[in-house]
DNA sequence: ATAATACTTGACAAAAACAGTAGGGTTTTA
DNA sequence: TAAAACCCTACTGTTTTTGTCAAGTATTAT
């Protein structure tokens, strides 16, 4: 359940990509699509969504590419997959501007409504930063400790 | 993004509805059909699939219907978006058994990974019984007075 | 200038998933 | 023994997803 979108996905992997060159070297969709493995025409439709959010911005003719419009720790996942799946809506009844029909529901309808902002906050915790440096941590949701432990990560610098 | 299909909202209600018989009454799909506005036909797969899984049981003859398995405190939402929807796999590469192949893009793997864990998390700690109280709260995710405060909720009993 | 590089855009199509219907069972009890 | 109620499989229309294709436009190195 709940699968996340090939769009999401390879829009996340593709923004890690582009967050390596920043801020002196512009990649290209060619890099991207050979180093991620999408195709072209595919990477073009996803990176146009996310330069019309001003999430990043192209070069164009020879030498081109496309940098971050921002650095690296001011974007997080959760900005570029709302741009290209939309909110975190887990029903129909959620969707923005949707006036629930069934409001005797309510009860189902609060607990998703409690989920999708579990999610939310999850997502715009972590940034392209912490992707890059592996280093990520769920900050309205799990304890750092059991966090770090679920997702095996490498540990943070001892003091 | 990630939305929830509708076998997994109905089956989420009608497992209400048939909580809130038990233990005395038997349910039948005809009166969940007309409390939840579901096609019988439609929640006859639902609920096939939930008496498998070992979460209801069903009473034959005339005078019989859906009745809990177990009590309604030993029935977490997520046992039964599993059985509907299958477990949580954000990604196609971490479906049970989905060997990931591009083990040099298990950055957002991990990330991936973690969501998911944090959604099942949350979805494990709700049970029947609390969405019949409308008294929920996320234990791995969020304190309980900021849960309470974004999903409305009305307050518990005071002491 | 102009060729090469690289981004831009919109239309379209195959495939998968979803949502639900149809229609024929079987079992139990009053 | 008939009515109530569950049981099961197949099928189908729709929507979403996942891309491809073709024909651009803009920029810069030479």
């Amino acid at each position: 359940m709940l699968r996340l979108s090939t769009k999401g996905q390879y829009g996340v992997r593709a923004m890690y990509e582009i967050a390596r060159g920043y801020p002196e070297t512009p990649v290209t969709i060619k890099e991207i699509s050979e180093r991620q493995d999408v195709s072209v025409a595919y990477l073009e439709q996803i990176l146009n969504k996310l330069r019309k959010a001003g999430l990043i911005k192209s070069i164009r003719g020879p030498g081109g590419g496309y940098v971050l419009n921002r650095s690296a720790d001011k974007i997080s996942i959760a900005s570029i997959l709302n741009e290209l799946e939309g909110p975190v809506a887990l029903t129909s009844c959620l969707d923005p501007e949707g006036g629930c029909v069934r409001i005797d529901s309510c009860v189902t309808h609060l607990l998703w409504k409690a989920l999708g902002e579990q999610v939310e906050a999850f997502l715009k915790t972590i940034t392209l930063k912490n992707l890059m440096a592996g280093d990520f941590y769920a900050l309205g949701g799990m304890a750092k400790k059991e966090m770090r432990r679920s997702i095996r990560l490498k540990p943070q610098s001892q003091p």
